[in-house]
DNA sequence: CCCAGCACGC
DNA sequence: GACGTACGTGCTGGGT
């Protein structure tokens, strides 16, 4: 039986104590038990700390407030020394969290989650799955304290320290031997540079823009909530009349059953694999010349998302102490290394459709500021030039001139003021679906067009761009050979289907040999950017701030004494975050709101 | 409670 | 004959 040193650490003697030991540490687990899950609105419960295997104390927090911020500040000189290591699993939690009681967490960071995450990307993360694999040992499950999700799930508040602290203890001890464990797997596996020069950075500056949050006109959204509301309805009754009868529009299922069985609209109808009418956009725009009724369904679907996601879900989700939006930024979830938005998903606020727009308006900068949008130009096509090196793809982004129809020109071999929108269209479809792996029949799919011809336009692609077609087979190949393939900063993914026999199995892994550098590389790019942007920030004291990033986009709110400064900044740090063989550019826009600044 | 279908972004 | 461009999150319905 494994003895350890917990201690339940309750009262000022022991406190004290515990900060004595503590103060020299060079390297330092901290773990909170909190009441919620979602960082910006839990409270603290209480603290827990390891420096040393199997030894870790537990400091509780009471519910009262002004009490919980005498005890949190006590261990200030703990979290803000900036000489020790600070080890956490899901860091960036407990940082927001310790941010919201006046503490900022100092130092070095290594987070246990993200060194898995860079190992191994498209597996779990949490700590109990972890110490299984890693320590062979299993951990007091978080469920065994406060009983099983849902509802009757206690709060951490409501049971008492002494039944508390040997969990939390655990946990900061945990945390701290699976680093012990990580730090070596980083180091065989290729993934430092990764990890502490681009994962770790990261972290607060993730926690920086997450306590930040996004500010949002909720009277915009309120008039747009009650004019959307009133189409609708129209739109309903609408249906109904020429439905001839009533039903739920939001069915699909009751929608088919509607357009194909009672109107029997169209030829044969598609089918999903589990036998229900497709209706899906791209089917109902096919049939929308047939029926009066198929464009009110398409028209009331997207009103019904643009109420039901954004317009009416956003003015819910503001928090009462900030009067704003604060998204998560999941820094361990995509198999490519992008971040990902939750709760609310702020990477999919829409920005085509006319009706969409009025929902980007609602976001506003502070008092005073000015909305400023920074987006990388093409940098996933960049990159493709860069990794293959073909000398036509550089030669074209080096010219300047718009790649898309630079594509076009040397596709149809016509000079590039003479490409028709319509070349220059395919040529834009054949640039996206070459990033993604695209096949013959699926370019023609999308393009509307015969295989003959999409295979004679991949066939002058390639022939254009010959290099880039080497790099799609030795990619392929890379993945066969190794297992796996890479980005420019080493971030692996697996695709043990790559030699699946199963012939969809392979093509996916395939595609993902060929899209995963690319997409990745790029994530890896604007993470570097971003954490230089920040770091400029802090030393050039701007009041300005970063809120929001969207893959290829960075979102700011400026006030208008910095805007020149900001802009510099931004743009010089995204443009030279990684010099490659074609220069990297980022265009950007102010206005008064996201969609005036994009 | 979970999955399917759909729709929003890059 | 089926399949056929990457990566995500969230809503609703409908079956369990």
């Amino acid at each position: 039986m494994l003895t350890v040193d917990y201690q339940l650490v309750d009262t000022e003697e022991k406190r004290t104590e515990m900060l004595q030991k503590l103060l020299t540490t060079e390297i330092l687990s901290i773990d909170t038990e909190t009441t919620g899950t979602d960082a910006m609105t839990a409270e603290l419960v209480g603290m827990s700390f390891s420096d040393a295997e199997n030894r870790a104390w537990y400091v509780p927090v009471p519910a009262d407030r002004a009490e919980a911020c005498r005890i949190v500040d006590s261990l200030r000189p703990l979290y803000e020394n900036a000489q020790s290591l600070k080890v956490g699993q899901n860091i960036k939690y407990d940082m927001i969290v310790l941010q919201n009681y006046g503490v900022h967490v100092q130092g070095p960071l290594f987070d246990t989650m993200l060194a898995h995450y860079v190992l191994q990307p498209e597996l779990r993360h949490n700590m109990d799955y972890l110490a299984e694999i890693y320590l062979h040992y299993q951990t007091i499950h978080i469920d065994e304290l406060i009983g099983p999700r849902g509802k009757g799930q206690k709060s951490m508040r409501d049971l008492p320290p002494a039944d508390v602290y040997r969990y939390a203890c655990e946990d900061a001890d945990v945390t701290l031997k699976l680093k012990n464990v990580l730090e070596q797997e980083l180091r065989k596996q290729g993934a430092e540079q990764l990890f502490y020069d681009i994962e770790m950075p990261l972290v607060p500056v993730l926690v920086n823009m997450e306590t930040n949050g996004v500010r949002i006109d909720t009277e915009a959204l309120a008039q747009s909530s009650a004019h959307f509301t009133a189409r609708l309805q129209q739109i309903e009754e609408n249906i109904y009349q020429l439905a001839g009868e009533t039903f739920n529009i939001a069915s699909p299922k009751q929608v088919g059953e509607v357009l194909f069985d009672k109107l029997k609209i169209g030829g044969k109808p598609k089918k999903t694999k589990t036998g229900q009418y497709v209706t899906s956009e791209e089917v109902l725009e096919s049939l929308r010349g047939k029926h009066d009724i198929i464009g009110k369904i398409l028209e009331h679907r997207g009103l019904k998302k643009l109420l039901g996601t954004y317009i009416d879900a956003l003015p819910q989700l503001i928090n009462p102490q900030t009067g704003r939006i604060h998204t998560s930024f999941n820094q361990a979830v995509t198999a490519t290394g992008r971040l990902s938005s939750s709760n609310p998903n702020l990477q999919n606020i829409p920005i085509r459709d006319e009706d969409g727009k009025e929902i980007r308006k609602a976001f506003i900068p502070d008092d005073g500021c000015e909305f400023f949008s920074a987006d990388y130009s093409q940098i996933e096509l960049r990159i493709m030039a860069h990794l293959s090196g073909d000398a036509n793809m550089i030669e074209a982004f080096t010219s300047g001139h718009d790649i898309h129809a630079a594509t076009a020109a040397k596709i149809y071999k016509v000079d590039i003021k003479d490409v028709t929108p319509d070349m220059r269209r395919k040529a834009k479809t054949a640039n996206f679906g070459i990033i993604y792996g695209i096949s013959i029949f699926g370019l023609a799919e999308r393009m509307n067009v015969s295989r003959q011809e999409a295979k004679e336009l991949i066939d002058g692609y390639f022939e254009t761009y010959p290099q880039v077609k080497a790099y799609m087979d030795r990619s392929i190949e890379l993945a066969r050979e190794h297992g796996y393939v890479e980005t420019i900063f080493h971030r692996k993914r697996y695709l043990p289907d790559i030699n699946s026999r199963n012939a969809t199995v392979r093509g996916y892994a395939e595609r993902n040999a060929i899209n995963a550098p690319i997409q990745g590389s790029a994530a890896d790019i604007i993470k570097v950017a971003m954490a230089r942007i920040h770091q400029r920030m802090s030393a050039y004291n701007l009041k300005a701030k970063m809120i929001l990033q969207v893959h290829d986009e960075l979102n700011f709110s400026v006030p208008a004494s910095e805007k020149q400064t900001l802009q510099q900044i931004v743009i010089e740090e995204m443009e030279r975050a990684y010099p490659m063989q074609v220069p990297l550019k980022a265009d950007c826009g102010w206005g008064s709101n996201w969609l005036e600044a994009h």
